[in-house]
DNA sequence: ATTATTTGGTTAAACGTTTAACCAGTGTGA
DNA sequence: TCACACTGGTTAAACGTTTAACCAAATAAT
């Protein structure tokens, strides 16, 4: 009774949305009419549009996306997977990537894995689920199985992954060349004259980290220094295990000049630590870290940072969807882009200033 | 021609994907006994749910989002918009609003108006746009006319604030006890013997802002420190201007003994200003930000700051969402919901411990 | 003057679900 | 035995668009 007493009070309160039928009658047209005349075909008049836009604005007409992408089968939606957004890095690139898809009528949904393998498998359901024209993702550290990507692959959605990625996966990727990153990285401690250069790196099974270490190690051998395997480790590179791995160098007989660190997170832990030991920083042990995270500038002394250039890499993977989208083949065009980085020097490596 | 020719491999690759059709003409029974057995009702028996379950999995069945969110009038999509997501304190409000509402099959799309009122109204229409069953969000900086939440609230979909709200709006609301956070602030201070506290605080057409500025005042006024205007000052909050206007105070002739600094950026700011002045913090001055942002325990001195408790306010604007969606009433059900924080106390005001 | 083309639409089906209304068959109570 | 309720479905319409196919009238071409 209360019920639908409640229900009769609702429809009439909630003044049911106008839709394009509506204008239809209101204009004595067909539907079919009006719903061209809102996407300018040519066979209807110049006169006739005027009209549908003048009445679609007065009756404060907003169309129905969910008909629309049913009926056409495209939803104007694309799905972006981060392992966080609380990175500047991650926020910098979604929000280019945006920026970008805007400009073309497309809408992003940001989703987060928190590095969670789960997690991110949980999104990519959702992301199809809501039908989403196409993934941009970057993986969370723990992903190494692949089957839910090629899901994706599978069900002709194109999928573009940028920073994290994968070789095998044979699909678009958007980062910065981590090997040559390594060298601008080891060249720069060299020129302040380090000679036991240690690295806290990534895992190994993650290409970028292990790109980050093939480089470490080759940029070692260019200036002829040796490579002990005691100073490179690897660490899951959180500012805890930064300090954890940071402890272990200190307990070394033999101690390094310099250290960089795959990661600001656990460069930070690093530097703590030796702070704590009042080692100094850069003249004992130098300091390097990578991804330019805001707090790198902002910490005493400042740590030298890898700078990626969010803002390139998130535009490039919004142009690349964008070329899926135009393409009338259905095979994944493979390709990959890779940036150069840029090395930012603050106080923590640049001995001959301090 | 040769655009036919694709076309046609299109559809021999793209394995059609099953619909619900499919799975009925699979066990020769109705598509609408398909749904409802999906939907578990209770008018099919038993026996041909598992066997819809079944056929379901083995053809690999996924839910048409679209056709059911047009049909139903629900999207189970609930938009969030955030000033900003590279930010603890939003990120942290987002994976909690985010865990609840998943568990209630909800899904969350994240927009972020990077303060900008624009911006904002773009997103709210992104949401409406794509047939949200609700918003969450916390408003920009700017945002001062409330026209587009109107609209959010004519259509009849839930709204719920978070953080920066606006009390005119007249619906939901979820965050801290910002006047009582000042009197915190301002009662620890007094406790470490300071005597000139001065406040960096935010607009005061802001709430929030509004909120911490009288509770700095009226916390004053409790211990019987005078109230000196000099050492009030509206700032945007960013880093830069919170260096701007700690040397404002600097250069005063009778410098403050502590600052409260609405927000942690600024609140770096002004303490890179003060180390740069070979100020003593906290002896010299003491320091407290708000928003315990990660970098305030990771600079040197680290920074005091209020902890807002993200978590809970993530979760309980969630919940206040979900009741909307479970009551039968159409009026927005005003609800408040105030949460108290904590002073995490920290080196730059810790005087007896420095 | 007849046919072809263009202009400006109209009709109806389709997208994949959900749901109200209906119904056949079986069991049940009096 | 009849009325009735349950059980387990079925049919068909609806959600708001888009779009292929069609068409009448006007204009142009031959």
């Amino acid at each position: 009774m209360l019920k639908r007493l409640s229900k009769d009070i609702n429809i009439l309160i909630k003044k049911k949305k106008t839709t394009i039928k509506d204008i239809a009658s209101a204009l004595s047209i067909s539907a079919a009419a009006v719903s061209k005349a809102l996407h300018n075909d040519s066979r209807i008049s110049e006169k006739t549009k005027i009209a549908v836009r003048e009445v679609a604005k007065n009756l404060n007409y907003q169309p129905n996306h969910l008909a629309s992408a049913l009926r056409s089968g495209k939803s104007y939606l694309v799905g972006v997977i981060v392992p966080r957004t609380n990175s500047s890095f991650f926020s910098s690139v979604i929000q280019n990537i945006e920026e970008v898809l805007n400009k073309e009528g497309y809408n992003i949904i940001i989703t987060q894995s928190n590095e969670s393998y789960k997690k991110e498998c949980k999104n990519i359901d959702t992301l199809l689920f809501t039908q989403v024209d196409g993934i941009i993702a970057s993986m969370a550290n723990e992903t190494i199985n692949l089957d839910y990507y090629e899901k994706v692959k599978s069900r002709g959605i194109p999928l573009i992954l940028f920073d994290r990625g994968e070789n095998d996966l044979n699909v678009d990727y958007v980062g910065i060349d981590d090997y040559a990153s390594s060298h601008l990285i080891v060249k720069h401690l060299v020129k302040q004259g380090c000679k036991r250069i240690a690295h806290i790196g990534g895992f190994r099974h993650t290409r970028i980290f292990n790109n980050r270490i093939r480089g470490y190690k080759d940029a070692l051998k260019k200036y002829n220094l040796p490579l002990d395997e005691e100073l490179l480790i690897e660490s899951s590179l959180t500012l805890e295990d930064g300090r954890t791995k940071m402890e272990q160098l200190l307990s070394l007989k033999n101690r390094p000049d310099a250290l960089y660190v795959a990661g600001d997170y656990a460069a930070l832990g690093a530097q703590q630590v030796l702070l704590e030991n009042k080692i100094k920083i850069p003249e004992e042990i130098a300091l390097v870290g990578f991804g330019n995270e805001p707090f790198t500038a902002m910490v005493n002394p400042s740590i030298s940072s890898i700078q990626q250039h969010s803002d390139e890499i998130g535009k490039k993977a919004a142009v690349a969807f964008l070329a899926h989208t135009k393409k009338e083949n259905v095979q994944q065009s493979l390709n990959k882009i890779i940036l150069k980085a840029e090395l930012i020097v603050r106080d923590s490596s640049n001995i001959f200033f301090s």
